[in-house]
DNA sequence: CGTAAACAAGCAAATAAATGCAAAAAAATG
DNA sequence: CATTTTTTTGCATTTATTTGCTTGTTTACG
């Protein structure tokens, strides 16, 4: 191993954990003590983090995009990791934004060959460190609050393509309303993807399940999967089941 | 085995990979190590790649938004503040991506009032945070390395609008041989820029001047401004201003 | 205060890189 | 075609980097 890669590989650690033992980092990457030891002044000398002793903790007080304040970030990461099922080398995937989906880019298999469109720059960010994934990114005016394409040039877009598969990260989702949101911009890109895609499948904490609000993107049976940090046999789902969506 | 084949065969195992040792390719190609490290150092002058001790990593792999390891940051933030000067209320402004970019992306008054066209993924983001500008992203594929949307489809967009202002950080300007840069498909994007902008500047550290890559962005004559870091009154510009260029 | 873990400093072995040089191969030239 | 020039490559030598180990010191904590 490197020590480049070694490196690389303590930072996404600190990242994903806020804070790493050199005794772990030691063992983990199987080198010496002394040499994780060393690294982890480097990192700290370039003010990558914070070396305590025993370890180092994260930097990320200062970072630009911060992971802490993110709600519910164990559950997103759950259902990240569900929602990698669907995802198959050679696929076109076209998904929305999120902090779920930025969860699901992050962890994506290093081997996995696909392509992905988006219109959210956080996800495009993510995407793009991917090795082997190819990123098209949906443009037009980026409404602010969600850092994500909307317009009418986007709609076009989206509905010029055929994709495997649209992930979706939603607001609200009810039995009887079907898939909600509040924006109206992003609605209509939301609704187009659907569309576009030969299958749909929505990413939400169950939270925010047989909740509704003001507009409209899909109704329910336009889902085909539903993906939430639960486990599938729970009551709450059994009459979304109903309906046919597959519970992951 | 000739040099061309080898330098592909390093680069497809960097995309396979995201990393090659220097001894494994010497073993697989059966030439010295020596020849296989002045392999990586050229990949690496022309931006292929980063060299690290023992072998080479994929770039894809590095990039971050970290502000930290920004190159002469200070330079930059000198850049930025002077080409504030050219942005006035209710322009349009086309801008490449870059460092020196996001941190002029970085700086803008809040009460500043304008349309921003990008392709640059982080650039868009912060100019997303901004509170009185309208961004428009540029939609098509998303180059690795750079962060920055490449294609015929961004072209074709670029080539209908006509902006005040395209501000373009670049990595080699030269007088005689103009403004250029290395990876094929950036340097379409932007030429396309320069050409649909009625005034152009150039953002640049000194140390950048006077060198030259391998690809062809415009002429020197179609640049109206160019900022660096240091005095416009330097012996340096001298040359450059007699062109009718503004040195800022 | 005592103990175990963590650390710092220095050393040595292994590995990698830089440098200069010469042979071989390829390209350019008349 | 011959010969000059340039490029490419491998080798030897020197230099630098990386890493684990040892020794003595410091730190955390019951």
């Amino acid at each position: 191993m490197l020590k480049r890669e070694r490196q690389a590989f303590i930072l996404k650690q600190i990242n994903l954990h806020n804070r790493v033992l050199s005794s772990d980092l030691s063992t983990e990457m199987q080198v010496s003590e002394d040499t994780i030891r060393r690294d982890l002044m480097e990192l700290s000398n370039t003010d990558k983090l914070i070396k305590v002793h025993g370890g180092a903790l994260s930097k990320s007080f200062h970072s630009s995009f911060l992971r802490e304040d993110i709600y519910q970030l164990d559950a997103k990461k759950i259902i990240a990791n569900k929602a990698l099922n669907l995802i198959k080398d050679g696929m076109i995937v076209l998904t929305s934004g999120g902090t779920t989906i930025i969860e699901l880019a992050r962890i994506l298999p290093a081997e996995l060959k696909a392509t992905f469109f988006t219109g959210s720059i956080p996800a495009a960010y993510e995407y793009a460190k991917h090795p082997n994934i190819e990123v098209i990114f949906i443009g037009d005016k980026i409404s602010k609050g969600s850092q994500i394409t909307v317009g009418g040039e986007a709609i076009m877009k989206i509905n010029s393509i055929k994709p495997d598969l649209c992930l979706l990260g939603v607001n609200a989702i009810d039995l009887s309303t079907g898939v909600t949101d509040n924006d109206w911009d992003v609605v209509q890109v939301k609704k187009a993807m659907v569309e576009a895609a030969s299958k749909t499948a929505v990413l939400t904490i169950t939270e925010k399940m047989n909740t509704c609000q003001k507009l409209k993107i899909c109704e329910i049976n336009q889902v085909d999967y539903l993906i939430t940090e639960m486990d599938h046999q729970v009551d709450l789902f059994k009459t979304y089941a109903n309906t046919g969506i597959e519970i992951l």
